[in-house]
DNA sequence: AGAAAACTACTACACGTGTAGTAAATCCGC
DNA sequence: GCGGATTTACTACACGTGTAGTAGTTTTCT
């Protein structure tokens, strides 16, 4: 239906997709392969899940022989992009420092983590200020 | 039905939730007024919201007169973990930090909070962070 | 007092999602 | 060449979510 830029996938859509992004491209065997790993999922429900997420326009399908492969339209840059940034506006009011604040007093960064993200954010800052700047008022500094 | 723990909040759940976080406790009233700013919804439509809330355990409900005054049963920082965390294993293999150079890359945070980044980074590096830090930590329960 | 407003409880309904069954076509091994 | 395996297309169904209407009860305003 929805041509989509700005598509939310849903945990089991995630959850195949991953394999897509991985793969590249895949078969329904392939991903209820991959997923049964870690839960148990019928060929089917596979397939409704794949030809759904065509329905979306997240995936693209292609014959082969008559098997179906499925290929991702949308790149997971994107859907990360759109899925963080709905994160960030529904509970830290739009901001990425917020969240990475609520990262570091949570634990979820390890010290080894914080280093690189020290050295990440020293890098950043020295290779040029690029975008971003729009309508946030610079207090001080 | 659910005790809830570990509750996803659903977008509209999200909105409502914020502000009876930020009230402390409110009326369905209260959170249309909160609401219809940005969005038209009905009074009924809260209503259904925040008493779906109260089943699944998330919010507590006191009579006030004829009114009900709706009150937040699980913080803000609980379901934050909560969908933090989830996001993170769904697209980011759990990983913290990759979420962090999703942020740096997409440009979501601007010089400035890079800045504040770097210090915060910093003060964890030299705080020993072992485990848990506690930098500024909220009450939850 | 009588009408209007404010509220709640209950009901309804469409749509997305997870989950899978059935039917039908095709392929593979013996 | 036949029976089981594979695979697709279609259908089904329960549950959550967004959205709000109805009915019924108070409260409040002329």
């Amino acid at each position: 239906m929805k041509k989509g830029t700005r598509k939310e996938l849903s945990p089991l859509q995630s959850l195949v997709m991953k394999t897509l992004w991985e793969r590249g491209e895949a078969t329904v065997a392939d991903v209820q392969a991959d997923l049964k790993d870690d839960r148990p999922i019928a060929h089917n429900t596979v397939a409704t899940v794949l030809s759904r997420l065509v329905n979306d326009g997240v995936l693209s399908v292609r014959r082969d022989g008559r098997t179906n492969v499925y290929r991702p339209v949308v790149a997971e840059t994107a859907v990360k992009r759109t899925m963080v940034s709905n994160l960030l506006s529904r509970l830290f009011e739009g901001n990425a420092s917020a969240l990475v604040h609520h990262l570091v007093s949570e634990g979820e960064l390890n010290p080894q983590e914080l280093e690189d993200l020290a050295r990440l954010v020293a890098d950043n800052r020295s290779t040029k200020p690029t975008k971003n700047s729009d309508s946030h008022d610079s207090s001080d500094q």
